[in-house]
DNA sequence: AAAAAGAACGTTAGCGCTAACGTAAATTGG
DNA sequence: CCAATTTACGTTAGCGCTAACGTTCTTTTT
């Protein structure tokens, strides 16, 4: 490629508009794509811009247009497989639609987020994605004024900042809990991590706990555990519950399947029978699922669909199409092998 | 909050500067924290500027200053926990130093990460980092002329196109095949996915493949599944070795843990004793390892480490402190349960 | 054929900020 | 105590692009 400037200097809208002999304003329309030039006039620009390798800033563009295609994305974590599916989900939408994502993760930090979504705001984006409906006020408040379309993810509430894209999890833990009760379970154990680390987490054991209750039993024991939130903690829950049960539990309630399967695994180590001695049950509805011997009792959560659904609605959010707000998907309720039927 | 504009008008560094009786540039300097503004001032501008609900506009901040605090990176997936552990190693280190992530999957597709690229150039950030160190002439020469510090990660060359961090999979498929042929094993198949989707497992293959050829035998079996690379497909990879394979095989070499895992499963299912009759052998070393029963022989490899290796580097060179180009991480390898001893 | 309408361009004035260089005030030193 | 610095600001001129509005030239209408 010919380099008409110096090393380290990039060229320019004018360069481009010089060399082709026309004035910057039809190099601007042409690169855009937008109306208003000659079909002839605008092949013989572009030709020009590709030879001298003149590529747009988009900084400029978005300072003079007021305009960005930058969504913000922010995740509490990339650990587990959840937020990695919901953003290939999300990924084509905003793609076909001209959008790049800017990402970070939280690790599950309020402050982490709030210090994100400052710095996010300063760049203007054309819509921001949050995990879970809760934000404090401040936040609420800041992204409102901002103006910024904002939806939030994973969670599910009736009253979102702007948009709102998830499912009930208070809902999943009840409705697991009264399948299981159904088959005549009553003395069930929680694995999970710290209060509030997890807020959807503390919501499905809210419900689960509810509708055991309802029924007139109280759960055994409920781990928390520090870190993880993967195959081994679930190992780490299972020796935990043997340890600290009052009474020894029926059933484990896991967090999430990556929990329930290290529990599954260790109970068998143990030669604890699964479901026979004990049932196990997680929450996602993983892969692994289909290969595992006896498969993990659990509840299918929607994950690419729910990343394609919110950003097909915050792309017409930011397009000023008008559409719903709020959108609550359906669960699934997986049998599985892992409890007796 | 007070909002002195009408609502959907941001306020500028004007409005501060009139509220505060300060000239703009004062308020600039007090927002950025640089020097040549006395501390009782620059408070005040703090304090007006919070109190207005002000802002900083990075965009025009970037143009103006012709910098950046963008870094992107592109990814091939997230749908295993590669990807996902190597930004958890990278991002303390970039937020540390005041960057943000502009992140894509690729889905491992030349055509997609090109259009990222160019969309990338145009923001002129601070730094890329790119997944594997296979990129066409024209994206090197592009990212080259562009000046932009950019980072190749996961994969090693000796020839980056500016720095690189990453591991030598030749390398690592040559040393599991000499540690298999150490332990007697003549006869393996291996599991993976089309050739050149994944360029690092193709690697690792002919490392694998070489080693076991200067010994004198051949892969008995090559299979390469179309789509996924998580556990199912390893399920299906075992199912087809037993179909297409010349010979029984004493091994099955899987392209990652995933896959071994699924395909360990299906082989107990099927009453096929590993590691008596079938050796089983991963890449990664996942968290899996430490519930299952039978821990896959693997190599660990070191993502997060990686991470903040490469997060690291790419700082130092954007702040134009020297450092090392390349660098090649150590691989262990785990000897695990699946392979006979 | 003249007037009206439209298409194809060009010109002007910023978008909101910062680098670079001013100028005035505060500090220093001999 | 006054010149020589240093510190604390302010002023000016853009960064690279686009919205909005001109101007010219072509097409359509009556």
């Amino acid at each position: 490629m010919l380099n008409p400037k110096k090393s380290g200097e990039r060229s320019k809208i004018e360069d481009v508009a010089r060399e082709a002999g026309v004035s910057i304003m039809s190099v601007s329309r042409a690169m855009r794509g937008v109306e208003g030039l000659s079909a002839k006039k605008r092949a013989e620009i572009l030709r020009v811009a590709k030879h001298i390798g003149y590529e747009p800033s988009s900084v400029a563009g978005s300072l003079a247009a007021a305009n960005s295609t930058l969504i913000g994305i922010s995740v509490p974590t990339l650990a587990d497989d959840v937020f990695g599916e919901i953003f290939d989900g999300m990924r084509p939408v905003f793609n076909n639609a001209g959008f790049q994502t800017v990402f970070d993760t939280t690790e599950y930090q309020q402050k982490r987020e709030e210090r994100w979504i400052d710095r996010m705001i300063s760049w203007r984006p054309a819509g921001i994605v949050l995990s879970g409906v809760d934000h404090s006020k401040a936040t609420r408040r800041k992204l409102i004024n901002s103006g910024i379309p904002t939806l939030e993810i994973w969670d599910y509430s009736d009253d979102p900042i702007d948009l709102c894209v998830g499912i009930d999890h208070y809902q999943v833990g009840k409705m697991m809990a009264e399948h299981l009760l159904e088959l005549g379970y009553c003395n069930p154990a929680y694995v999970g991590v710290e209060y509030q680390r997890d807020q959807r987490a503390d919501k499905r054991l809210e419900g689960f706990q509810d509708a055991f209750e309802n029924a007139g039993f109280s759960l055994s024991a409920i781990v928390r555990l520090e870190e993880s939130v993967s195959f081994d903690a679930g190992k780490q829950g299972v020796i935990e519950v043997f340890e600290t049960a009052k009474t020894s539990p029926d059933l484990v309630y896991f967090l999430n399947d990556h929990m329930a399967v290290g529990g599954l695994l260790e109970c068998e180590r143990r030669g604890i029978d699964v479901p026979t001695d004990m049932g196990i049950v997680g929450f996602n509805g993983l892969n692994i699922n289909s290969v595992l011997a006896k498969s993990i009792t659990t509840s299918i959560t929607p994950r690419t669909q729910m990343g394609s659904k919110a950003a097909a609605l915050l792309v017409a959010r930011i397009l000023n199409v008008a559409t719903e707000n709020c959108v609550s998907l359906p669960v699934e309720l997986y049998p599985g092998q892992t409890v007796r039927n």
